[in-house]
DNA sequence: GGGTGATGCTGAG
DNA sequence: TCAGCCTCACCCC
């Protein structure tokens, strides 16, 4: 489920359950044992998430560098752990929780330049406290592809997964096929804000919920049922919770994209 | 119980 | 552009 909401979720949660203390690390899969024999028993100092990249800060000096893809997994136990299966690439325990992962596209440990070579190509974090809307404005307005696929793109903003770059352009009323470099200032503000906004409520949240309570007929709980948490992803062919008009979908950047046509206008 | 798709990304061609 | 990789929830029989 890792969309940057999780990943800073994760970091947040994963901090306070693990952060401080010496860690008893292994790899009951086996495929990052000698990973984790380096950093058994070493002191976990603290983790960072960086767009959808986990980085933990050992006392050792070591980096390690975690990224769920699009299947990787956390589970942490405040007692009672059940013990890992085969499939844990990488268990983590200390005095007040163990941790679990499985899955992940990435487990490995970084040196210095590796990490360097990581932000660099990794465009503003809108959870990172940063104020880069400017820097996220200029990354679009040097990028010809169309907007939906500029915002899967980590490089000019870093975090934006499948679901919300689509309900995030429906909240502002843009086209998916408009060209990046031609979305106007105002509305790159208003599309940073809303990322920024969207991904803190998904941040709190721990799941992604985008309806808000003053459009048509959607109370504004966390608890609403699954199919009435977002706007237009995975419902073409369904009426539109603004207007009323049929969402549509297509592929872009390797990935479907669901919109509104009415709501959101090609030309504005 | 099998099949499939999924909130991701890379590297080969 | 496309196959490949990682795992599992969910659907259908």
């Amino acid at each position: 489920m890792p969309e940057g909401h999780t990943i800073h979720r994760q970091a947040r949660l994963q901090r306070a359950a693990l952060a401080g203390e010496r860690i008893r690390s292994w790899s009951p899969q086996g495929r990052f044992a000698a990973g984790a024999a380096r950093l058994d028993g070493r002191k976990l100092n603290d983790i960072e998430a960086l767009g959808k990249h986990l980085l933990y800060r050992w006392d050792s000096g070591d980096t390690l560098h975690v990224h769920l893809g699009l299947f990787g997994k956390f589970k942490t136990f405040k007692s009672n752990p059940p013990p890992p299966t085969n499939m844990t690439r990488l268990a983590m325990a200390g005095g007040r929780a163990v941790v679990y992962l499985s899955g992940p596209t990435i487990c490995e440990l970084l040196n210095t330049e590796e990490e360097d070579d990581l932000r660099a190509r990794i465009g503003p974090d809108p959870l990172a406290g940063q104020r880069s809307g400017r820097r996220f404005a200029s990354n679009l307005s040097r990028r010809r592809i169309p907007i939906g696929s500029a915002l899967l793109d980590q490089r000019v903003v870093a975090g934006i997964g499948n679901v919300y770059r689509a309900e995030v352009l429906f909240k502002c009323r843009i086209a998916p096929h408009r060209p990046a470099d031609q979305i106007h200032g105002d509305e790159a503000a208003l599309l940073w804000t809303t990322i920024r906004s969207e991904l803190r409520a998904g941040e709190a949240a721990g799941r992604i919920v985008t309806v808000r309570p003053n459009d048509v007929g959607v109370r504004a709980r966390v608890d609403i049922p699954r199919e009435e948490r977002l706007y237009v992803y995975k419902r073409a062919g369904l009426p539109c919770r603004r207007c009323g008009d049929t969402v549509l979908s297509a592929e872009m950047a390797n990935r479907l994209i669901w919109w509104c046509p009415t709501c959101q206008p090609l030309s504005r």
